[in-house]
RNA sequence: GGACGUUUAGCUCAGCUGGUAGAGCAUUCGCUUGACGUGCGAAGGGUUCACAGGUUCGAGUCCUGUAACGUCCACCA
């Protein structure tokens, strides 16, 4: 197919059509090919509450690299595709929506409630998937998943079962997050500590005995309700007598007991901590060690309950305030001293999270952990950069049990059914209705699993797993794992442990971790800041391939990167530059039928530009395969910018100009093989331009995607003409800097070129004359000219007769100072060939490279020197 | 409290296993050079890469320490 060229890009011309025909194409599906290796990446899968932010965008787009580049290598590629239920984002939306109608999920139910979730589930849940598509994306659609789906709850309900029947999932009381605004449960990781203002109560509790106080100080009064003890430290001699002793819990009018533990620091505040165990994770595990018993004063809204006496029914901020004011009036308000500390809130929505003691749901984690520790030590998963290791090893190490039963209804419900006659529990794959023991109903846990129990068994659950199933064999364990650094533990912690447990092996053997996208001041895109930029509306005005070269460029591993207009307009001229490279060699290959192949014999230029595109081939290449991918799409930029058009297009449009046919053939040859190729290259980063581009050329084969990547053919090395071209460039650029000094830049004129490679040069006279704006060229080894401007190379003395813009004084000067810099450099060179150490202890190839410079330095000199006389 | 990251041209950032610094943007000058002004040519700009030591023949690149900024973890009631 061809298509007439626009002078400029118009993405939003092509990358819909593009798209769809690779998708008319099947390119996107992976099959499952024992001639072939296999390449896997499956998908962080997005929320299907999400909308497409620049985070998917820079995720996605490393991903789709990684991929086209492999399918190109020839790999069987798989990008296996979902998304994921997001229990608490999703089911927030909805009681959210629900809450404009004027109605909540207790009034409708259970059932119906799920129904309108599946409703807004298919309404709004491939509006990301569309989004995705709309970055180039390519992902096996046929293989998309869900991580609610019937598959997927098949695998988290096989894992929940292993994992209880091996006695890693149990359920009992400890203590954990509530979020009493999602008002369910959440885990540890799920809590973000924040900076917030707060005040320190000192309280007086009485002992019982009537022998005075003991002070102590709180920023949570309402908690003292549910106080069974005050704790010292052991060695706290102010107590050391009291200890044993009982203390009347004010207001509650309870004597609790003074006990010593390790855990109280002596040197904070009063060094007496009031022991909570039902809202305090410590506290919990003072009372543990005391046999305190435990009091829970909170519902599970973050209302006091029947515990809390007279409070009850009051939030446990109003609860705070009375009990705060009925201290003050019975004269055991000390004082209160405002203090800076860090609360814990629910990273979903920001609520102070309530610790408290609960009924729940926890998976067992140090076994689970030493294996997953092992993978990573011993390089079985490999991550990159190699640094985020640390922060995963500092997690497992310390990991605590997970809590994964939330009190929500969107998501996988728990496995586990209760008998109310008979009191059995039980846990099973299979729906129960009537206890096994004593025939009597059952009632199923109303709870719901942790979100992340079912991301994390994504790598084998897509794959069709607990079932044998052939993709399973063939694609796992995957390979790459691409994500932001922000959920190591969320995400691929778990999904290490899960893959390690139920398929004895890693879940891939690379993580590839990115940054964030910052805005152009470098803050962090957020929805309160208003500060974030649609990738949708990036594309619809630049095109989604300069919004992937600019997420790329620039960037490395782990590290966070600032989008700016500029870097997106810097980005879209790139692809501007591209075209209009492929539309000049389109113009001229028209009426000429011309295939993908090199010409049979390559003149110099050829030689040479054939020999950089091969050296950018293997570099390229080892740069993607070593993750390096903000380098590999530099090279091809330098290359196809400074290199292919401001070199290589204006070298060849002389041989096209000529007349010459059989020239002319040869440079149109070699401009589609070199561009084509480099279309190829630069094909993962800007899939839709690439496209547009190489099937406008002559071309084998239906799409760039399913062509062969380019092959580092060391046949077309040619250091020789590389050497050569450089001279004749270096020449080039030097009498435009002469003649642009002077005023001059496009003035014709002679050129004189004195050297000791006559056939360089003459080889290359047409180019010279061209580029460097001369009328007429002779070379010889030497030339005696009055009055030229001359410039010194390294391999040549160029003349440019201009008697009369030549100002004798001037030119002496000039030469002066470049001799000078000569002179400076070569001292160097001479420091070190003399320095006796250096000759000993350096490599062989250093010492040599330091020979020649040396010996091009003295060449130099030696011409500048004559040439300053020839002026005298 | 612990760990990690960053600190390189005016701005945003590259710089792999150590061999005397690069890009994009910005700036200046000059170009209707028949692919492209989203362009072309040329130029200036780093007191040598935050600072102080050290290792080395040689360090932006390795080690130690300091500072500023940032991130993560822990969390003292």
């Amino acid at each position: 197919m061809t298509h007439e060229l626009a002078k400029t890009y118009e993405p939003q011309n092509v990358e819909d059509r593009i798209y769809k025909s690779w998708i008319d194409g099947g390119y996107f599906h992976a099959q499952v090919d024992p001639s072939k290796k296999p390449y896997t990446i499956v998908i962080p899968p997005p929320n299907i509450t999400g909308q497409l932010h620049m985070g998917h965008a820079m995720d996605e787009t490393l991903q789709d690299i990684l991929i086209r580049f492999r399918r190109m290598q020839g790999y069987s590629a798989l990008w296996l595709p979902g998304t994921d239920h997001a229990s608490i984002a999703t089911e927030a939306k909805i009681v959210e929506a629900m809450r404009e109608e004027g109605i909540t999920k207790e009034e409708i139910g259970r059932e119906a409630f799920l129904e309108r979730a599946w409703a807004w589930k298919e309404k709004y849940g491939g509006r990301i998937v569309e989004q995705l598509k709309k970055l180039g994306s390519s992902c096996d659609w046929e293989r998309e998943r869900f991580t609610l789906d019937e598959g997927c709850s098949k695998a988290v309900r096989e894992v929940f079962v292993r994992l209880y029947e091996k006695g890693l999932i149990y359920r009992g009381e400890r203590i954990i997050n509530w979020c009493p605004h999602c008002k369910t449960s959440i885990s540890d990781a799920e809590v973000e500590f924040e900076e917030k203002d707060g005040f320190f109560w000192h309280i007086r509790y009485p002992y019982a005995d009537g022998s005075g106080y003991i002070e102590l100080a709180t920023t949570r009064p309402e908690t003292m309700l549910g106080d069974t003890a005050v704790a010292v430290h052991p060695d706290d001699e102010r107590y050391r007598d009291k200890v044993g002793k009982m203390l009347i819990l004010p207001l509650v009018n309870k004597e609790i007991p003074l006990i010593a533990d390790e855990y109280v620091e002596m040197d904070f505040g009063t060094g007496v901590v009031k022991i909570t165990p039902a809202h305090d994770p410590n506290d919990f595990e003072v009372g543990l060690r005391h046999n305190l018993p435990v009091i829970n004063v909170m519902d599970e809204e973050g209302y006091m309950n029947e515990n809390a006496g007279k409070y009850a029914g009051m939030s446990a901020l109003e609860a705070r305030e009375q009990i705060v004011k009925d201290l003050e009036a019975q004269g055991l308000l000390l004082r209160v001293e405002p203090i800076r500390h860090n609360v814990g809130t629910c990273y979903r929505c920001g609520t102070v999270v309530e610790p408290m003691i609960s009924k729940q749901w926890f998976v067992k984690m140090k076994p689970l952990a030493d294996p997953a520790i092992r993978a990573v030590e011993t390089g079985k998963i490999r991550f990159i950069p190699e640094r985020m290791d640390k922060i995963y090893f500092s997690w497992m190490n310390n990991i605590k049990d997970w809590c994964i039963s939330r009190q929500l209804w969107w998501g996988h419900r728990i496995p586990a059914w209760y008998c109310d006659s008979c009191g059995e529990l039980f846990v099973s794959r299979e729906d129960l209705t009537v206890c096994p023991k004593c025939g009597k109903p059952l009632r199923q846990d109303p709870d719901t699993l942790d979100t992340w129990f079912s991301s994390a068994l994504w790598p084998f659950s897509t794959l069709g797993w607990p079932e044998k199933t052939e993709e399973l064999k063939y694609f796992f364990p995957t390979n790459t794992l691409v994500t932001g650094y922000d959920i190591i533990f969320f995400w691929v912690a778990r999904m290490i442990f899960s893959s390690l447990e139920q398929m004895n092996d890693v879940p891939f053997d690379t993580v590839f971790f990115h940054g964030l996208v910052r805005d152009a001041q470098g803050r962090k895109m957020s929805k309160s800041l208003g500060n974030g930029i649609d990738p949708l509306e990036i594309i619809e005005k630049y095109g989604a391939d300069a919004l992937r070269y600019t997420v790329v460029t620039g960037n490395s591993p782990g590290n966070d990167i600032r989008f700016s207009d500029e870097k997106i307009a810097a980005s879209r001229n790139f692809a501007n530059k591209i075209w209009n490279a492929a539309r000049f060699i389109r113009m001229n290959l028209e009426g000429e039928e011309i295939g993908a192949q090199l010409p049979e014999t390559l003149t110099l230029e050829e030689q040479w530009i054939v020999s950089a595109y091969n050296r950018i081939v293997r570099e390229v290449t080892e740069n993607l395969e070593k993750f390096e991918l903000g380098i590999a799409v530099q090279k091809v930029y330098d290359f196809l910018w400074d290199v292919f058009c401001d070199w290589y297009i204006e070298i060849a449009k002389i041989r096209m100009q000529q007349g010459d046919r059989e020239a002319a053939l040869g440079a149109k040859k070699t401009l589609v093989f070199v561009f084509s190729g480099t279309m190829k290259l630069l094909h993962p980063f800007m899939p839709f331009i690439t496209e547009e581009i190489w099937q406008s050329l002559p071309h084998e084969g239906e799409s760039i995607m399913v062509s062969q990547w380019p092959k580092y053919d060391p046949a077309l090395e040619n250091a020789e003409a590389e050497e050569k071209m450089g001279n004749v460039m270096e020449a080039i650029r030097a009498v435009r800097a002469r003649k642009a000094e002077m005023n001059v830049p496009t003035k014709k004129t002679h050129l004189y070129i004195a050297t000791a490679h006559p056939d360089t040069y003459r080889e290359s006279e047409a180019i010279l004359q061209k580029l460097s704006y001369s009328a007429e060229i002779e070379v010889a080894d030497r030339f005696e000219i009055d009055g030229a401007v001359t410039i010194v190379t390294a391999d040549a003395r160029l003349y440019l007769p201009m008697a009369e813009l030549v100002d004798r004084e001037a030119e002496l000067r000039r030469l002066e100072k470049e001799l000078d810099s000569a002179r400076r450099q070569m001292a160097t060179v001479e420091a070190k060939l003399q320095n006796e150490a250096f000759m000993q202890k350096a490599p062989q190839n250093v010492i040599d490279g330091v020979r020649a410079n040396g010996e091009k330095l003295s060449e130099k000199i030696r011409m500048i020197q004559s040439e300053i006389e020839a002026l005298g």
